[in-house]
RNA sequence: GGGAUGGUAGCUCAGUCGGUAGAAGCACCGCACUUUUAAUGCGGGGGUCCCGGGUUCGAGUCCCGGCCAUCCCA
């Protein structure tokens, strides 16, 4: 005896419940999955296959809906869509359906007697995350949305398990991280900020290749790493049984190229720095350089606010973004260039260089600056550059002129060798690309190395070694070169307004679950 | 490394003073329904309350330890 039997019967309520309790108990032990197993247990017996093949001439459900309002009256325009199914109301003895694709969605209108009454049933048999494809007439419905009416329809692909919640999305940062295809499945903004990124580093090759750069490959894998201060990560290499190290720069590698003959080259890549996360930081992240013979430091500021506005305005129409908090960022030429020290005096006062050490120390430790008393004059200075100025740099900025020290790979400034002739670009309060008068004198080299060596050693008590090999090609001659870097991932932040790193990482590095 | 906050159904979230876990929304199952769109109406099912200890007659809740995450700071 069926429910609606005693439903119409009119039996009593207790009767009633048992009776449903009955009917349902099979439910009650199978979880979501099984259920959604047991639809493609019954597919499969009924001879359909729940994994479809290759289907063509799809049209996307953003040119439906541009191909709408060109039809004429009454002109019938027939298409195939393909997606997953990410709505669906019925409605008795028809059905709308939402069928989600890479960059839009579609509804899809199903009538019992158009599509027969098995294949209706079947359509009821699917499950919210199926992927199909559906053939069918445009047109639109009462409330004007641009709809297809489904003339038939398969299965490409079943869902076995429960998709998202429709509404809220997927708001659980490390499930999100985690299983990222969810987060791209259930939040279509997501996918936007992908596409941008993939468009953004597109458009800067576009840029750079049309201006005669070519783009080289150098190894990841480096017996030494070099061309930054950062920690790398170590791995072993069996087949030479040896040590190697990932990369932290692509630095030394593309200037062996300048030495060998190359006059514009560039590379975009990732390096690796075992390091601290954070909000701005990934261990993998995303970099570009660029070094051009004959070059210097000015060509590179050229290079790069040529290049960020012209990708800018490509990609966006604009050169004004605006931050989550609702700060506004104006890329609008020329951008401001201050030397290092007169970003210091404006904070600390125009004597501060003339100061002793002891002054200088507690002037910075009054600014909450953790300052130690191994500190020297330049390490305290830098430390407020690096936490109180850094940060207020919203709109873009050249900073130049920077000490010596900081930068080992530069040449020093013409009329003055504490400084180097360099630029660090700071936009949005955080640095987006150094850019030098490369160092070219292989003397000269070999002492700011060693220098920079004094006392240092990591945590394994390893002392970084000199790559000689670098040296031995500039003592074959490099052209003066101008070189530049920069993050990538923060120039995605900065256009696509993404507060985190890790929301302009696909897969963004997570501690594994235990 | 330090601090704050969080982890409850597939998802989004409630959960009071420690007393059987919520008439929650979406999703799911059943019935009705041929222009809906967070469809609607009626009915139903679904829980390792992150993990491990402790206190207690009794712990999602209190205490200790751990794991993972988010934000802030170093």
């Amino acid at each position: 005896m069926s429910y609606k039997c005693i439903n119409e019967l009119g039996q009593a309520m207790s009767e009633n419940e048992q009776v449903l309790v009955e009917g349902d108990s099979q439910q009650a032990h199978e979880d979501l999955y099984t259920q959604r197993l047991n639809k493609l247990n019954k597919l499969v017996e009924a001879g359909i296959d729940p994994y479809g093949r290759r289907v063509d001439g799809i049209t996307s459900c953003v040119e439906v809906k541009a191909l709408w309002p060109t039809l004429g009256e009454g002109e019938e325009r027939r298409v195939r869509v393909a997606g997953r199914m990410t709505a669906r109301r019925i409605m008795g003895k028809s059905l709308f359906a939402n069928l989600t694709d890479q960059d839009g969605v579609i509804q899809l209108y199903v009538q019992k007697n158009v599509v027969g009454d098995e294949a209706y049933e079947l359509f009821k048999e699917l499950d919210l995350g199926d992927i199909l494809t559906a053939e069918g007439v445009i047109f639109t419905t009462g409330t004007g949305e641009i709809s297809i009416k489904t003339e038939n329809f398969e299965l490409l692909s079943k869902c076995l398990r429960p998709l998202p919640e429709k509404w809220h999305g997927l708001t659980d940062m490390e499930q999100r991280y985690r299983q990222r295809y969810l987060d791209l499945i259930a939040n279509m903004e997501v996918r936007k900020t992908f596409q941008l990124r993939s468009r953004i580093i597109s458009e800067i090759r576009n840029y750079l290749d049309s201006r005669g750069f070519i783009e080289v490959e150098t190894p990841m894998m480096q017996p030494l790493a070099g061309g930054a201060a950062a920690r790398p990560f170590k791995t072993h290499y069996n087949a030479l049984n040896s040590t190697m190290y990932f990369r932290i720069a692509t630095e030394l590698y593309l200037k062996r190229l300048i030495v060998g003959g190359f006059e514009k080259v560039y590379e975009i890549g990732r390096n690796f720095r075992n390091e601290g996360m954070d909000r701005r930081h990934n261990p993998e992240y995303t970099c570009i350089e660029l070094y051009q013979a004959y070059s210097d430091c000015r060509g590179m500021m050229e290079i790069i606010e040529d290049m960020i506005c012209t990708v800018a305005e490509k990609i966006f129409g604009s050169l004004v973004f605006k931050r989550s908090d609702g700060q506004e960022i104006n890329l609008t030429r020329p951008w401001r260039v201050v030397p290092y020290h007169d970003l210091i005096r404006e904070k600390m006062g125009d004597d501060w260089m003339e100061l002793d050490i002891a002054t200088k120390r507690a002037k910075a430790r009054e600014l909450g600056l953790a300052i130690t008393d191994e500190m020297n004059d330049n390490e305290i200075t830098h430390e407020i550059y690096d936490k109180t100025i850094e940060q207020t740099l919203i709109q873009p900025t050249f900073v130049t002129r920077l000490p010596a020290y900081l930068v080992p790979l530069a040449k020093k400034c013409p009329d003055n060798p504490e400084l180097v002739d360099v630029y660090e670009l700071e936009i949005n309060g955080q640095e987006i690309s150094p850019g030098y008068s490369e160092l070219n004198d292989p003397i000269e080299q070999r002492s700011r190395f060693d220098q920079q060596l004094i006392g240092k050693a990591d945590n394994e008590g390893e002392v970084d070694r000199i790559d000689e090999d670098f040296l031995t090609a500039l003592e074959f001659g490099m052209p003066p070169t101008g070189g530049l870097g920069m993050g990538i991932d923060r120039l995605v932040m900065l256009l696509t307004g993404e507060p985190s790193i890790r929301d302009v990482i696909l897969f963004p590095q997570m501690k594994q679950q235990s």
